[in-house]
DNA sequence: CATCATGTTATAAT
DNA sequence: CATTATAACATGAT
């Protein structure tokens, strides 16, 4: 489910426990879960330390809790982050519970993509800090667009969009979004794309999804490919020709047949 | 029962 | 070696 901005969204969850201690710690029993850091090794690092705050980067998460211990997440494609008050019974799905005298702090994932790992730094992991520019940064300018898509140059442009290593934070549809937006058909090569352009679809993309989806859940603009792609029968927002649907390395691409023409060889 | 899913990564192939 | 493609992971919804 998460992307960038639903990752923002989920990010805000346990800020009403902010300053709160934690009193006890639950986890669950799936090993996979638990295949950065031992499962025992929760409970005796996080008992009696206050939670402090919540900062994303990309698609990842980092909780940081007193004296210098680090919390980060990835909540892979079901993960998410719910409070519940303090009598929470942790589903199936609820492998980390965290709780303090006001709250439940849960970390649930059906399907176990996503992890959690515990890090012990005067700042930051140092994981977190070799982290590449984020799209909305200063640092993520049109000629580090451009380097990327040299490196790259015959990687159809979807399959590079969910490359984490230049885009954080982008998913299969916000990269669909960007194809639409900029009338590029999602197997178009990277060395044929206009760095500016892509930077500029990219950074207006994620604005965007951050002032709704983030805040609310609520829906971007209508004219987005987003609210349309997942419905059978779905129409192109601009021209209302049928949707098309295909795979291109392992994942589902949707775009309008019109406005997105596959690129002349 | 078969297919599909908003993600990542180890391994294979070029 | 660098880049690109595929399979696997685990579970629930349709």
């Amino acid at each position: 489910m998460p992307e960038l901005a639903e990752v923002a969204f989920y990010a805000k969850a346990w800020h009403p426990a902010q300053g709160q201690t934690i009193l006890r710690v639950h986890t669950g029993p799936k090993p996979r879960f638990f295949r950065h850091t031992p499962a025992a090794a929760f409970a005796p690092a996080l008992t009696g330390r206050s939670f402090l705050d919540t900062r994303t980067h990309g698609k990842k998460l980092l909780f940081a809790f007193q004296n210098n211990l680090w919390l980060t997440g990835h909540l892979g494609m079901t993960g998410e982050l719910l409070l519940a008050p303090p009598d929470h019974l942790p589903t199936a799905h609820d492998h980390l519970v965290l709780y303090t005298a006001h709250h439940a702090l849960i970390f649930r994932d059906s399907r176990m993509f996503g992890a959690v790992l515990l890090d012990e730094s005067p700042g930051p992991p140092p994981a977190w800090q070799a982290l590449p520019p984020e799209i909305l940064s200063p640092q993520f300018t049109a000629a580090h667009a451009a380097a990327a898509l040299q490196r790259h140059p015959r990687s159809p442009l979807k399959a590079f969009l969910l490359d984490q290593t230049y885009f954080p934070g982008i998913g299969n549809w916000m990269a669909d979004e960007v194809l639409f937006q900029l009338r590029l058909h999602p197997a178009t090569l990277a060395a044929s794309v206009n760095p500016s352009a892509l930077r500029q679809a990219l950074r207006t993309i994620c604005q965007k999804s951050l002032q709704t989806i983030a805040v609310n859940w609520s829906d971007p603009p209508k004219n987005w490919l987003m609210t349309h792609r997942w419905k059978a029968g779905g129409l192109c927002p601009r021209c209302h020709t049928p949707l098309l649907r295909d795979t291109l390395r392992g994942r589902t691409a949707c775009w309008c047949p019109t406005c997105q023409p596959q690129s002349p060889p």
